[in-house]
DNA sequence: GAAGTTTTAGACAGATCTGTCTGATATGCT
DNA sequence: AGCATATCAGACAGATCTGTCTAAAACTTC
């Protein structure tokens, strides 16, 4: 048999990562969660502080994974309006991916308290997003930076919930061509 | 006293609307509601046959909401464009209205299962939505009636989105703006 | 091999939530 | 008045879910 047998704790993560994704962190109980992480009850209580805790580290991970992907994407490039649409390209790559249900904070934050991991999550993403862009609007010279930054914002949420929605992974690609449009209709400062 | 004493199906239906839409359908319990409706819990049993028909009584409430307010936006107006423009200026009002909290659908639906009475009711005002778009985009003799109507779509989601998880209002004026430049740039059928 | 850490299986407590049931009371119609 | 419908208050059942606890076993590390 394989050597492979991960800690608990990793194993939690697993299948927190794939159950609460899949079917919703209200939706999914302790049970299901040790269950499929093949681990005690005992073991979750030991490695988390408690359900919240994991549901915590869950949406951190999903956090890191996103900014990396983009990250990726951006790597190489020098020109900001580029980096910009490699945001597109991240995304595109995203919810091509199976399984796909929509953005993991927003799922999981729809119908929480504001305060609760789950909507600081979701906000923590999001202003993260929004700074980048607007960083990068900025450093391409753009004489309204916010505007346009909250125009592509519009954009990438739009693709997201579309794409969820709809089924409709092509959602993104006319993001990118509107986005693209955006960027080259915006006055810019000359240099 | 007022002698305004509402049927205990219609205080249910009023306090659900309120507190489905405001806290969320699965946090919101049998006891919140016919506490707040001032109806005793056999009266939401005799009326409806659970808290799913009122959930769905709820959504259905929100989905007749949303279409009047779109076709009184459209009154009026003959140009299939200016129509398409209007849901825009209906979302405006929709999204202004104090206590907005994003898509009732949407929300509701969030970590429901594929079936329920929350995903019906989504899918059932996005065909109506994305229809009466398509319908209107053919109306207008756009050569590519489907691809306008996507990217409109998109726009629209982007604008739900955005106004609720940013807070940002003016995010329907932007929506509205991309939306009247794809609709001016798209190529169109010489009538 | 001894000591400390991690994991196991599962019973149990406590909270919460949907839905049922009862039996009395109020309301509206004819 | 009389009868059907609607509503009331609240106890209760049954399910579910988070979290605690126990006592033993396995694994690590020195």
């Amino acid at each position: 048999m394989a050597s492979t047998k991960l800690p608990a704790r990793q194993r939690l993560l697993d299948a927190a990562d794939k159950l609460f994704y899949a079917e919703g962190v209200h939706t999914v109980g302790i049970d299901r969660l040790i269950e499929e992480a093949g681990v005690a009850k005992g073991s979750l209580f030991y490695n988390f502080s408690g359900k919240d805790d994991l549901v915590a580290a869950y949406l951190e991970g999903r956090d890191r994974q996103r900014r990396e992907r983009i990250a990726r994407f951006q790597q190489g490039l020098g020109d900001p309006v580029d980096k910009l649409l490699a945001i597109f390209d991240a995304l595109q790559e995203t919810v091509s991916s199976p399984g796909w249900r929509g953005c993991p904070f927003a799922n999981a934050s729809a119908e929480a308290l504001p305060g609760s991991v789950e909507a600081e999550a979701l906000r923590a993403f999001r202003d993260w997003l929004s700074n980048a862009m607007l960083s990068l609007c900025e450093e391409a010279g753009f004489v309204e930076p916010a505007g346009v930054a909250a125009r592509l914002r519009l954009l990438y949420d739009g693709a997201v919930s579309n794409s969820n929605l709809d089924a409709q992974p092509e959602a993104v690609g006319w993001a990118k061509e509107l986005a693209a449009k955006v960027l080259h209709d915006s006055p810019r400062a000359s240099e």
